[in-house]
Formats: structure tokens, sequence, C-alpha cells
DNA sequence: GAAATAGTGTCTTTAAGACAGTATGTG
DNA sequence: CACATACTGTCTTAAAGACACTATTTC
């Protein structure tokens, strides 16, 4: 941004501009995303993300945390900027831009979810990081999608895909005493694909991201596991 | 988004929006950006990113490649979205979002650049992804740096060093034609520490990204290497 | 021929995958 | 005791690092 002629251009009709958030959680060993039905038009009857405008005196963080309170009642969770999305005709009602963020949760933390809000199984039609929309379902049923929301989506499943093998993400998935399978299961979940069990505990060991509690699993018809604890790594960033 | 009492915002104030593209390329085996002495208040004589207002009817993604055009004369080169830096007094002469882009080109092609316009080496004062503000500097001087450049500058960095290892980008900052001591260069300027050569060869040669040209360079004090062209890969995205 | 980097081949080291075998809970 | 998963140890495989050696150009 700098002064000059397209200084006048803050006198015309400029963008609105709104967050959503994309709020996913684990559930059956399949990741899921909070969307609410939408009672009126424009998308009447379709399932969007919650979002709001970002006010004149919040950062885009603040609105976005906002956001996961007033509309999931959720507070003190992991949230991080995904993507701005800017498609001219995304909003039929004029031009609106959309910061989307998402937050991560364990799904004990949903136990109750609001009115008119649903959480939607997230099926990915594609492999790898390739990307693109997905489609979500709850009870079996395909849900109709409202503006770009399936990309967003689409897009936190890429996002997370890149980073859960080098960034602490898939803790924020799981209450704080959790078994090694258990992660595995998540990152399964994330990745879409089945991975090597000794490999993957090796590595999250070696890692120094886990702490072990003395306590072990109770009730589970086989022996039963060591639960861990999530260690914050030193320093914030991957330092290789 | 969605219709709620929250709508009655449209008709407050609202946040404006601009595009601010950070233009990187390599220079003496550095990383290098773009950027332009603001004539003016606020930050008068600092140096400022291209960047400008998004206009109603454009795409965020065409705004930023308009601000390449007409504030570099660059057309059609590497340009992705980078971050939306939102925090309330980025602007002391209001409430002005940005969309971050950054943009890759090859020093070939910029031989001239405009006036008014500065080609800063980026000093990086931290080590591999830890991420944070850079400085810059013209002729070994530090550069005053308006706004929240600085930080836009770094996290271009954070995201190079996350992606060069798995994404093609590092021949966005090379000629057509390439020996591959000349991409090994761009690899180290990007990540800002040496790599060990045979096994940078191995992987580069083994991606299937390179393809050589029978041809070799010419008058270079020693035996000449051969040059490549990168090779697209098959489908757009990353899939393991 | 000297200097400098290109390019090849091979040994070592490290991390992942595979898999056998023991351990310890529940029923 | 049967069963299921936890956990340990070792062998194999694949990739990275190290390094020695040859090749080819300019001066």
């Amino acid at each position: 941004m700098q002064a000059d002629p397209d200084d006048d251009l803050r006198r015309h009709p400029h963008p609105f501009v709104t967050v959503d958030v994309c709020l996913c959680t684990l559930h059956d060993l399949a990741l899921h995303v909070l969307v609410q039905r939408r009672p009126r038009a424009p998308f009447a009857d379709a399932f969007a993300l919650p979002g709001g405008f970002v006010r004149i005196d919040e950062t885009l963080e603040q609105a976005a945390a906002r956001v996961l309170r007033q509309k999931a009642g959720l507070d003190g969770v992991f949230l991080e900027q995904l993507f701005t999305f800017g498609r001219v005709d995304r909003d039929p009602r004029g031009r609106v831009l959309s910061v989307a963020y998402y937050a991560l949760v364990p799904a004990t933390r949903l136990q109750e979810i609001p009115t008119g809000s649903v959480l939607a199984r997230i099926d990915v039609p594609w492999t790898g990081t390739i990307g693109g929309a997905v489609r979500l379902r709850a009870d079996g049923d395909e849900l109709p999608v409202a503006f770009d929301h399936a990309d967003m989506v689409g897009m936190v499943v890429q996002r997370l895909r890149g980073k859960i093998d080098y960034a602490p993400v898939g803790f924020e998935l799981l209450p704080d005493r959790f078994t090694l399978l258990e992660l595995q299961g998540v990152h399964e979940a994330v990745l879409g694909t089945p991975i090597n069990k000794d490999s993957f505990r090796r590595r999250m060991l070696a890692s120094g991201l886990l702490v072990g509690t003395g306590r072990r699993q109770r009730g589970v018809g086989h022996r039963p596991a060591e639960l861990f604890r999530f260690r914050p790594p030193r320093r914030g960033g991957h330092n290789p």
C-alpha cells in the first residue's frame, strides 16, 4: 500500500471482509467439521461454516476467535489463518472477501454442539496434497455446502496433510492424555492413508514431543497402553 | 459469513483492503526483494513493498498481478498468496487489511528496475523456519521499512524454506537453462545453509523435474556443466 | 601443465519398513 | 486359557553423507 493515484479508491465502494472458521475435530477416526444450516438466501438450507464480518477495531485473529466463541461456545483452542478467498462472485449479495481460519479441538470439547449446527464428516475425493473441494456428509447423506466453503474445508485438509509430519498439530485433536495408537489414528485420519506402526512409534518417541505419564489405559480388553502427554517444543516454529 | 445480526455491520465503516507484493529474486547468491521509497507520510522516506487497493471488480490474485504489472512492469511470473495481515494499527491512516502475495522471478527479468525502486538484500536474523521480521539492505546500509512489511518479507522466507524441498519453487528464481550448481546455489540462498553437493545432485536428478539439454556452459574457466531445463510435474500439487 | 569444477563409483551412516517374539491386560 | 494389543529387538532396504577418483574445459 502506498500513497498514489489509487488513494481515491478509498472514497469508492470497497469490498466487505468476513472471517469464516473451519472448526475441525476427530470423530470415529474421521475428520469432521462444524457447519450451520442457513435459514435464508443466499444458499438457503445449505450448510455454511460459522463466520461473521470483521469489525473495524479487532484483528483478524480476534474476529475468528469471537466467531468461535459466539457460534460454537469455544475459547482457547488452536486457531490459525488458512487463506483469503477473493473470487468476485463468491457471495451473490456483493463483493465480500473472506479470511478463512481453521481451528482444531478434541472431540471431548464438542459434546454439545449448538442447535442448527451439524458436525459433518469430511469426505476427501483426492489423495496426497493435491487439494480441491471436499464433500460433507451427515448420517451418510451429502450436505449442500454454501458459498465456496467446500473449497475452504478442502484447503484445511490439504494444509493439515502438509503440516502434520513436522508440526505438532495432531495433538490438538486429542484429549490431554492419549496412547500412541490413538495418535497414530489421528495421523491416519488426516493423511487418509495407513501408517507403519513401528516406524510411527519410533519417530514419535524420538521426536521429544511426548512425555509419558506413568498411567495406562483401563478396561480395554487387552494389554493397556501407556498414556502420553504432549510437551510443546522449546521455541516456536520448526528449526531443522 | 451468514445472515444474522452482524449484517447491519454492512452499513458501518468497514476495513479497506490492499494487496502488497513481495517480489523476490536471486542476486549474488542472496535473496533480494523489490521495495520502493515512500515520498510522503506515513513512513515518509521509508521503503515499502509495491501494493495497491483491491478494486471492487477484481479478484485478489488479479489485484496482485496488476500491482506487479503497474509497479514493476512484470507479467506472467510465479505469484502466490502469502498471508493476510490484519493488525488494527498497521496503517496509521485507518483500518487497512493487506493480503500479501509473493512473486518469484529470475534476475534476468529484473535488468531495469523502475526509478524509486530498490532491489534490497534480505538479511535473515533467524535460522530454520522459526520466522520473524527480516532486515533489508542496499549497498550495505540497512533500509527503514514501512508498515509491517519487514514481517511480510520474513514470512516469505519462512514459506520458501518450508516449501523448496518438496515444491518446484527454486526454478522460478533461475533462467530457462541452468546448471545443477546454480540450482544448488538457489537452494542454499533460500535455506541459508550449505547443502551436500552429492546428495543434492542425486535428489534433483531422481526427482524427474529436470531435463538435460545437450548443451553446456561456455567460457567458465573449468570443465563446463550441462545445462538443464525445468520440466513441470504432470499434475498440480504434491502427491506423496 | 595448473587450476577449477563436472561427473562417477563406492563405502558408511541413518531412518524406515518388516517381522518375530515376549509382555500384560480383559474375558 | 484365549485373545488382543503393547512393547522390544533385529534384519532388510532406501536415502543421505562422505570421499576418492577421473574428466574436461580455460588460462
